[in-house]
DNA sequence: CATATGTCCTGAGAGC
DNA sequence: TGCTCTCAGGACATAT
């Protein structure tokens, strides 16, 4: 589940890491189906070993763990991966260990940033400085939630014959943002998930465009949105707390947030759920 | 090329 | 109580 705001919220935790330096990287034997790592374990632990942790960026939904040389670990954790410092859920599902060396002063301190997934649908893969810079000039992914323009998400989708939410779900047009948030955006900008992108009007696009940015940061804010089954927790393991704050996602059967006498309906879009309120957001 | 569908994965919860 | 089944949705492979 984590999408953008997720994914910040564990960067931003992974702050006290810069600046460090990797003593150790272990990819844990468990019980689980190894979790997909480019090239492979091996590889990546010996480039891994005795490098300086430059900077945590995110890109869409991924996280770039930046070092020394430009070379790059990126962790993509799809559906239940988590990055932490502290407590990891449980010892089964850890992926990799990795170990930094931290000087204060005179003192050295050790410590760990443990990759763990229950599921191990994620991924983790290692990218050159110059890999990376050639991927990013062919930009196979799309420019992200908070950094595109109005005018670059609307040339990008205006003219897909998709629906608007399954839209807003392609990465390649517009990173970061995944099945919950689609549905709390389209509902703030009061556009029916069904609408084809081809029938959005400029208006439309323009309030679809402040509700993406101001739903992503309000989550952000929040901490990002543990659901139901509690996967989702921050560097230090807590939990988000925007999921107090949905407006539709999981609500159906709610009345509407906003309009009198609606009702929050669940429809499956792309095989997956959508929640909307047919009272305000209008299929025309 | 654009769009649609199938696939992977684990554990919670429903239903019998 | 204990079994089987369905569902959750990230990204990508494959089909149309």
């Amino acid at each position: 589940m984590p999408e953008l705001p997720e994914v910040e919220t564990m960067c931003r935790g992974l702050h006290p890491l810069v600046g460090g330096t990797i003593t150790r990287v272990e990819f844990l034997r468990s019980p689980c189906r190894p979790i997909g790592v480019r090239p492979d374990r091996r590889a990546v632990r010996q480039r891994m070993a005795g490098r300086r942790l430059v900077a945590v960026e995110r890109v869409g939904k991924r996280v770039v763990l930046v070092l020394d040389g430009d070379d790059r670990l990126v962790i993509e954790p799809r559906m239940t991966g988590l990055l932490l410092l502290a407590d990891p859920p449980s010892a089964e599902h850890l992926r990799l260990e990795l170990e930094f060396s931290l000087t204060q002063g005179r003192t050295e301190q050790l410590r760990k940033l443990w990759y763990w997934d229950r599921r191990g649908l994620g991924q983790i893969a290692w990218w050159s400085a110059e890999a990376w810079q050639s991927s990013q000039t062919r930009s196979r992914i799309g420019p992200d939630a908070l950094l595109i323009t109005l005018d670059e998400l609307r040339h990008k989708l205006q003219n897909s014959r998709r629906a608007i939410k399954v839209a807003l779900l392609d990465q390649h047009a517009v990173a970061g943002i995944g099945n919950l948030y689609a549905s709390e955006m389209l509902f703030v900008a009061g556009i029916h998930p069904a609408r084809r992108c081809d029938a959005l009007n400029r208006s439309q696009w323009s309030a679809l465009y402040d509700a993406m940015r101001h739903v992503l940061s309000e989550a952000i804010e929040y901490e990002g949105s543990t659901l139901s089954d509690g996967t989702y927790r921050n560097a230090l393991s807590h939990a988000g707390r925007y999921q107090n704050h949905h407006r539709v996602y999981a609500r159906a059967g709610e009345p509407c947030p906003r309009c009198d006498g609606g009702t929050v309906t669940r429809i499956v879009q792309a095989q997956r759920s959508t929640f909307f309120c047919p009272g305000c957001q209008r299929r025309k």
